[in-house]
This record gives C-alpha cells, sequence and structure tokens, in this order.
DNA sequence: CAAGATATGGAGACGGTCTCCACTTGTCAA
DNA sequence: TTGACAAGTGGAGACCGTCTCCATATCTTG
C-alpha cells in the first residue's frame, strides 16, 4: 500500500471525507448500501471505488486510524512491559466496548490473512510487549502472538452476545491470568 | 424452532439433501450462489428458500449436527469435568484444524446472538462443565460461559491467519492456564 | 494561461437474491 | 384402489445492490 504517487489535493480531501463517513457509519452500525454511502460522503460511487475498491479497503483504512490511537496508549516507558501489556488489553476491550458497531464490522470485514501479514499495527505492538515481557520473565515465553490475537479477535466479533460486555472483559483477565501461569 | 407440524416424507428428504450438500460445500469452502446451491442438492430454489429462508437459517442446521457430534465426546463419566472441560476444548480446535472451510463459514454467518440464546449445545455443554469443575475447585469459579465461548468464537473465525492452527492450540492452552489459575 | 494530467460522478450493465404461483406428489378416508 | 385435498415443488423473472466506464470537470505545472 505504498503511496505511488501523491494524491492531488482534491483527491485526497475526498479520501479523507470518505473515511470519516465510513467510521460514522460503521460506528452507529447502520447497514448502508454502497451507493448511498457515496452519497453520505457527497462523492459520486465511481469515486468511492476509485479509493477503496471494496468495503474490506475502506473497512481496512478505518481500522488503521483507530487501532494506532490505542496502541499510543500502550507505550507508558514508566510501566513495564507486562504493564502495558495488560493495559493494551484492557483499554481494547473497553475500546470495543464504547465502539461496539464499529468493532463488529471491523471484526467482519477485515481479513485476518491480511492483518497477520505484517502491516498491522495492533499485531506487533502486541508481539513487541510479549517478547519484553517475556524477557523480564513476568509472563510465560511460549505464546506465540497469534494466540493473543485469536481471542482479541474474539472479543471484537461477538459484540451481540446478551452479556457481551462483562463476557469480554472475563476473557482478558483469563488470558491475562494464562499468561502469567507457569 | 420446534416442529410445528410433521414434514412430509419428501419434504424431509429434500431438507435433508439440502443439510449434507450445504456442510459438504462449506467443508470445501466453495462460495456458491443460492442458486447453484439448490441445484447441487438437487431441487429447486423455492424449495431450497422455503427450508431455508437465510444464509444463516442453513449454516445454523449444518451447526447444530456438527456440534452434536463434538459435545457427545465430551461426556466420558471416567474423567473429572475439569478433564472432560480440556478435552472438549481441545477436540473442538482439532476438528477446526480438519474442517477450516467449514468453521469459518460458521462462525461468519450464525449469529453469535443466537447461539447466545439458548438453543446452543456447545455452550450449554461448555457451561455445565465449567460449573461442575468450579464446584470441584479445579478451576476458578469467576469465569462466565461467554468469557470461553468468545475464545472458541476467535479461533473458529481466525482460520485463515498464516500460522492459524499452532497459534490455536496456543490460545486453546492458554485458556485452559487461566482457568486453572487462582 | 495554456495544455496535459488527474480526478469526478452517475447512468446503466451485470448478476445474485428472493417471490410467486401453476403444477406435481404424498396422504388418507372411504 | 381410488378420489380428493393438503402439502410441497421448481424455476421464470422481478427486484435491487454492486461495479464499470467514460464524457466532463478540476487541479497543476511550465
Amino acid at each position: 500500500m505504498a503511496e505511488g504517487r501523491a494524491l492531488r489535493a482534491d483527491a485526497r480531501r475526498n479520501r479523507e471525507a470518505i473515511v470519516a463517513a465510513a467510521r460514522d457509519v460503521f460506528d452507529r452500525d447502520e447497514q448502508l448500501r454502497f451507493d448511498d454511502f457515496a452519497a453520505r460522503a457527497g462523492v459520486g460511487v465511481g469515486t468511492l471505488y476509485r479509493h477503496f475498491p471494496t468495503r474490506e479497503a475502506l473497512a481496512a483504512a478505518v481500522y488503521e486510524g483507530e487501532v494506532a490511537a490505542l496502541c499510543d496508549e500502550a507505550r507508558d516507558p514508566a510501566r513495564s512491559a507486562a504493564e502495558n501489556l495488560a493495559a493494551l488489553l484492557r483499554a481494547f476491550v473497553e475500546y470495543v466496548v464504547a465502539h461496539g458497531g464499529l468493532a463488529r464490522t471491523l471484526a467482519a470485514v477485515v481479513d485476518p490473512a491480511v492483518q497477520a501479514d505484517g502491516g498491522n499495527a495492533l499485531e506487533s505492538t502486541v508481539a513487541d510487549l510479549l517478547t519484553r515481557a517475556a524477557g523480564d520473565g513476568t509472563i510465560r515465553d511460549d505464546v506465540p502472538v497469534g494466540a493473543v490475537m485469536i481471542v482479541l479477535h474474539g472479543i471484537g466479533s461477538a459484540t451481540d452476545r446478551p452479556h457481551w460486555a462483562s463476557e469480554a472483559r472475563a476473557a482478558v483477565e483469563l488470558l491475562l491470568a494464562g499468561l502469567r501461569a507457569a
């Protein structure tokens, strides 16, 4: 996804408007068809398609922005890696609790294979914390990042269970307990 | 979904043929459109729609059958509840490893809210084992079933991560370790 | 301020989903 | 067995969301 060329000014504005509109729509959990979607962002369908050829591409763009904010909160140098990891995972749940629709859409639409492929900020942040905490001896050292990501994915995609919020919190605590166990 | 009326013999045959065909298609991970789908089962589209108004209804029917088999394996009276629970969770992963397409389809299509609503054999089996194992004192007693289900859901829906099989196994071990921890 | 490059929008082709009903098949009472 | 009614069927075609295509509009650069 490297920028091959600089976007023309108006194109960039449109692109941003689309992402913003998408964020909004996903968050409200509105089920909009692609055409209306374009209208909502104030552009034509053609423009929407040029910038984001698939629904997934659009979701990925939103995803990227959301995740970046989350990761920043987990880089407090005053805390140990294990503490930062716990903070990140808990923040993740609270974020998802606050933005259920967004989380569900992203979990449903963003392809795990793509995410796992490297470009994923959340995964590499978790991987980093995991490695460093394991180095400290504060958590087990035999846990692949993927195992943690799988749990997070489950949390993001099960948002319409009746008591989901408390279950999600419990799942994270379970995960943290598992990480600490010998 | 109580049977309001007994199905006519031919109708029942058709219904079963459809479910069997669906199982097959999902398992192979073929992306079939509804019409061809009906043809595959040897019935008309109309028939398909009468029996299963939505893709989800169809997936749910397949799901039910698959899960019933799994749960039976976890009712060994010679083992403790905790052991049966561990066996069930591990069997779940191995099942999903062997039938990735099926698992992904079901995870993507079957609505968690419906599953959680009661009619779900897997969830009630897990709930039962969880309660009994907690009674024995072999695992923590503050874990809602939902937390475990969320992890299982994550496992089922992340099947296209590159090293997914080993990550899924690790996730289950992590979960089991978390359950054991004080 | 040209002239070329870049981006736009939305009409309409395309294709999957789902409905509807004339027809077939099963069931059951006589 | 058979007639008569209920139950079930199939697939043509209406419907509607997705996506392409290109004449037009807008930027940018020399």
